[in-house]
DNA sequence: AGTTATAATGTTTGTGATTATCAAACAAAG
DNA sequence: CTTTGTTTGATAATCACAAACATTATAACT
């Protein structure tokens, strides 16, 4: 974990910023909770415990920093918020979703799937794939079988 | 142009809903900017023309209303804005976009190309697929020949 | 046609997420 | 220490959209 935090502070070094001990403790949250897709305000709430004093204006700004530096990928599953995930170290591209209909769970898959639907893309519509979003809409496990 | 309006009634009458001159005013917005990816603004100051008396949650409402019965697909680029896109008719799933980060130019792919990865996502995560959405982000053939 | 029930509309007001503003705190450089 | 630029926190503004509600249109009866 403490890598990973140095790791950004160099990225944000890189690009002219610091590491202040506001955007630390908002790091932090993110780490600690990689795998919920907490909106801005979910970090906010959960930043303010650890540091009473900061401004919600400052969570936004950070999110907003983090996202631009690629080392957040802010995503909008459709409930009018939009939610920040951390882009795995070395990761090229954004991993997947799957959002549950019934429950509103979100799944994350890691594997890529997409490297022969890409090259498709890049051939036949001559377009240079940077990077990609790909969500799921279903019935996950779970509530599968609930129902029967 | 007629059928397809024609189609949409009938679809609108099976949920018990009339096609009143607004909601027709709206889909002919639609279809004559089919290629267009509208916001709901956008949708509403193009009605307008034609339907001067015209209120702005009439459009909200029938967007959503057509959305919920599929005509409609309500996609998210990430820019504040929910945009609307109509369904190909007989298309199972929603079609793929190619995002240009470079001019903001916003293609379509009616291609599904995820037969494939859905087959593994339902059997490996054990999820029930009912709907996706992808879209790709790169740079589109035009920029790229800008750039030599 | 007249009456009533229901659906749809338009205006206006609310709401909730995000942004802009701006003065104050802080940090770095001379 | 002084100056300059950065970052912050409080607050107000914005903006997309939803809710409320009175009004109007439509349909189904009589």
């Amino acid at each position: 974990m403490e890598n990973r935090i140095q790791r950004i502070k160099e990225a944000l070094q890189e690009a002219q910023y610091k590491l202040t001990p506001q955007r630390e403790v908002t790091v932090k949250v993110l780490l600690e909770n990689e795998r919920d897709h907490l909106s801005a305000e979910d970090v906010f709430l959960k930043v303010k415990d650890k540091y009473p004093e900061i401004g919600l204006a400052t969570v936004y700004r950070t999110l907003e920093l983090l996202s631009e530096l690629k080392i957040l990928d802010k995503i909008n599953f459709g409930d009018g918020v939009s939610r920040y995930d951390l882009r795995k170290e070395g990761a090229k591209h954004f991993h997947h979703h799957l959002v549950c209909m019934e429950c509103g769970a979100v799944e994350e898959i890691e594997e890529d799937l997409l490297e022969d639907v890409e090259k498709i893309v890049e051939k036949e519509y001559n377009f240079k794939v940077m990077d990609h979003r790909l969500t799921f809409h279903g019935i996950c496990g779970n509530c599968q079988s609930k129902k029967d």
